[in-house]
DNA sequence: CGAAAATTTGACATGACTCAACTGGAGTGG
DNA sequence: CCACTCCAGTTGAGTCATGTCAAATTTTCG
């Protein structure tokens, strides 16, 4: 049904056919159009999603007003407002589709009957937020560590399709840096 | 034996008498003096450790050669350089003792063994690294949307006693900053 | 007490931001 | 097919936040 589900199941954690239809016949598909939100802060975040084609972004508002991007998230990603989802407490994040996105939603409640059904989702899932752990953890080490104009080189060859898909001004957003100093950069990056 | 242990663990799952005694005949104890390194880089993280007692931080040295401080964890806290802990591959961080501490140790092959004997902790590791992805995530959202000042402000009051434990400088080097630069701010914020 | 390390202070340098003006597509409607 | 608008991106001048380096001072600890 969906195959790009079974592949990122199958990266860390073995399951039969009934699981996987189990898990399947929770995951509820979804199209969010470009630009449309997902997500808003001061809501709950009912669900995580599992992209299946598409690119989202997570941000923020900070205390100026202006947006930071805290998080993309592209096909075969799993995204939510984590704290949220987990507490079930409002949460702070917007989740926005930057491009005409398909998704597949699992709410919090058809989560915890997979976990109690399925003892190895809990594994599948540690690890995940293992992963998810470290990668914020090298963010943040890059962030007291690099310059912008390494962050910069690192975070296009780490994701070497991001100035096709993602607007110049969501990548300064994202590097923490304004979008008229990433053009300055990249024209002396040129010379 | 270990009360605090048994405190962490109730924070996220119960667990019977059994369950505490075999997780408690895994934990090593192990004092480690002020100053001295658990870890370091191109080693393999064989353990996952719990502060019963002490102050510690993991930190790197970035590209200039300068000690970068990543995470500080105190009593109750679990540390490790997770990704070399759960990959088993080498590593890329120094772990130290600031304080003199006592730790209890985990193998990996002993968390192994818990993780198939106790199924409910797959449930305390999924919690405890959601936990953990959540305030890594907050302090991105820090790093690009906050100033240096605003960023110490929070730190010494999310912890207070901080200021006593840690040297300016290891603080300086939490925030992304220069010690002489947090010098300056603080006698800034005192007039 | 004395040496080493941590912190403070100051002068100067630079990375990064702000604001405003300009350029150059990508739609949209006539 | 043109004129128009509307963004995103570029460029430049001036400014502010933070870094660098070196010297002075204080604290820590053997």
């Amino acid at each position: 049904m969906y195959p790009l589900l079974r592949k990122n199941l199958q990266r860390h954690v073995s399951l039969d056919e009934s699981e996987y239809a189990l898990i399947e016949s929770k995951m509820v598909p979804r199209s969010v159009a470009r630009d449309e939100h997902i997500l808003e802060p001061g809501k709950i975040c009912r669900h995580t999603y599992f992209i299946d084609q598409g690119f989202l972004r997570l941000y923020h508002i900070n205390i100026k007003g202006y947006e930071k991007n805290t998080l993309f998230a592209r096909e075969e990603w799993w995204v939510s407002d984590l704290y949220s989802y987990h507490a079930q407490k409002p949460g702070t994040y917007f989740l926005q589709a930057l491009e005409d996105t398909n998704i597949l939603q699992l709410s919090k409640k058809d989560m915890e009957t997979l976990l109690e059904r399925i003892p190895r989702m809990e594994r599948f899932w540690r690890i995940l937020h293992i992963n998810a752990f470290v990668a914020q953890q090298e963010r943040v080490m890059h962030m007291i560590s690099k310059t912008a104009e390494d962050r910069y080189l690192e975070f296009i060859e780490k994701y070497p399709d991001a100035e096709l898909r993602i607007s110049q001004r969501h990548i300064a957003s994202y590097l923490g840096i304004t979008p008229e100093f990433l053009s300055k950069m990249k024209s002396r990056l040129k010379s």
